[in-house]
DNA sequence: ACTAGATATGTAATCGATTACACAAACTAG
DNA sequence: CTAGTTTGTGTAATCGATTACATATCTAGT
């Protein structure tokens, strides 16, 4: 094991106590010049390093932040974590990982991470937390220190952090009714999910707005996953009467979609128009790229980030209503087209 | 604040020591049956719940470990990470999360994550760290609590997990040999990257081996990404005598091929025969369907955790030679297909 | 010259779990 | 019955940084 210098050692050298030097260090204006350039001269020599987990037992924080993922192994969650990573390291926060899963398999309650000094706050990016779970979490005084990200939980007053979820929806109707298409079907999320739900009400909302037909076996409940688009693909193809157009609740529904119709011999966008949600990367670069409701989920990260270690920092300001509703945009490609009869 | 209770209030009301206590919860056959009865008891009572940041101070361990990733949006990694994560939390340790570029932005030297208690160990999936930090972190005696997977770094002892990259290059070649292939070129990652070397010269070799004529030419130079893989088939395209079959060193390098190649109105497998590396998840959906190299991110994150963990649990072991290479498979779909002159 | 306040530093308690060491009780073997 | 061993528990030091409080020095205003 390598010996590392600890505050005394630092303090023996500059000739200080080690208060002096933990103040220079945490706090340098409180020093006087002289000192603070012998302490940092001290630390120099000795190779100090802090011991974070006596700072941590000390003032009882953990300087680091847990965020909570349903799944790790879906590449969504991939640039919201950068955009949360990225602010996180430039205000000296560590980052911890975990997924739903994990912590269910494990039996570990979620609000242990804030007790046992793990995390000072959690980031959930998963709005199907087990009901127990979730209403063990509302109440507990410990509950300012948790924030969702791109999903959230209805009926509770956890702040979050979302992207317009309504508008995307009708603007990908509307961006479909531009192009001259009026039959427009709708490929949920998971039944349950919270982001399934706004979106599809809000497609429901935009059709009948629009005074657009909508059969009811047009709306296809899927779960955003590659292979519900494909089964989406083969419902499609069975109808009698098929829409021109299909807005996906998510991009890789609207790729399995696609994906499924070539292997029927169907094109995109000449047999039918798809717009997906959220913007992947792959979006750019599947045939055809896809056009889509862009979430800038850097921004997501980043925002969800600042928000919490607001409330980290000032536990009694007041952060009620603390909900960040970030803007999409319509990213037009080539998986959309006008409708010819 | 929560006022948590702490192992005195247990040891108070089982009325026994704090020694007691802690040693029913850590090593719970020294104690006898009656005590650890009634300090269980006491636990559930005071609904105690351990401060890491006192036993981690105490034993000088953090109980977790820091995945260094190049680039978190990168979803290459994120099944990787689940098999880490799963085997950590499964030993009771936390998972850190951090990529080069900010360690390198903040100035952070990585060997402090070992020294001042935040990790355990470190496990780095980025082959192409700053030279500098590679020497440093060579002959340091925190070296052995260092892993590599994935990629690794030539020259270095450390310990690392990876897959049977050669092979995997063989394999691809032989494949494309057997649809009766003879003109074979091959896209790289980046020029200096270990994984790209290795790939290039297996495939090289193994060109040599079946007598077919390589032309120099025929080796583009890219990334591993979509847009290098556009790039490459844009080189392919100009070229007078265009090989028949491509191997590319990544999924995304084939998939940015054929979307280019598609929009020039060439079709995959119809004018070429593609075949991919790793076996991402989207190449199952792409259109066709990609031929790729399957390597087990799953597996690679696991052992790499199990190896890991290995080596913090018992340091004076002997550990040299630990390197795991992890077998690759060949997922035939429909990027590929028989030559037909 | 004297006091109030500001500034700089030191002393020592503290955070909460772990564990070396000591000791008592119970057991074992001769 | 005694010496030696095993088993179970308690006492108190320890990990290393932070910070309330005390103290000393200096500045400025009257």
């Amino acid at each position: 094991m390598v010996k590392t210098s600890t505050l005394q050692d630092v303090a023996r050298v500059a000739n200080v106590s080690t208060a002096t030097v933990s103040r220079t260090l945490s706090n340098p204006d409180v020093v006087s010049e002289s000192t603070r350039r012998r302490v940092s001269e001290a630390v120099k020599v000795t190779g100090y390093r802090i011991n974070r987990a006596a700072r941590n037992l000390r003032t009882q924080r953990s300087y680091s932040v847990l965020v909570l993922l349903p799944d790790l192994a879906n590449p969504f969650f991939s640039t919201i974590l950068e955009g949360i990573s990225s602010h996180l390291s430039h205000e000296g926060y560590s980052l911890l990982i975990a997924s739903t899963k994990q912590i269910h398999e494990s039996g570990e309650r979620l609000i242990d991470y804030l007790d046992d000094v793990r995390a000072d706050g959690i980031i959930i990016l998963d709005g199907s937390l087990d009901p127990q779970v979730v209403e063990m979490l509302k109440d507990a005084p410990q509950a300012n220190r948790i924030l969702f990200a791109c999903e959230w939980i209805e009926g509770t007053k956890f702040p979050s952090v979302r992207c317009q979820n309504r508008n995307g929806a009708r603007t990908a109707v509307r961006h479909l009714y531009e192009l001259d298409h009026r039959k427009i079907a709708h490929v949920t999320g998971p039944k349950e999910n919270v982001l399934s739900i706004t979106r599809k009400e809000a497609f429901i909302k935009e059709m009948a707005q629009l005074n657009l037909v909508l059969k009811p076996e047009w709306i296809i409940t899927g779960d955003f996953s590659l292979a519900a688009g494909c089964l989406a693909a083969k419902t499609w193809i069975e109808f009698k009467e098929r829409p021109t157009a299909v807005f996906c609740a998510s991009d890789q529904l609207a790729i399995g979609f696609i994906s499924e119709l070539s292997r029927h011999n169907f094109k995109v966008p000449r047999d039918i128009s798809v717009i997906g949600f959220d913007d992947i990367d792959f979006a750019e670069q599947f045939i055809p790229p896809l056009t889509s409701i862009r979430q800038d989920r850097l921004m997501i990260g980043e925002t969800a980030s600042k928000m919490l270690m607001a409330r980290i920092i000032n536990p009694h300001d007041d952060h009620t209503d603390d909900t960040a509703i970030l803007p999409i945009s319509l990213v037009i490609r080539e998986s959309t087209a006008k409708y010819k009869t």
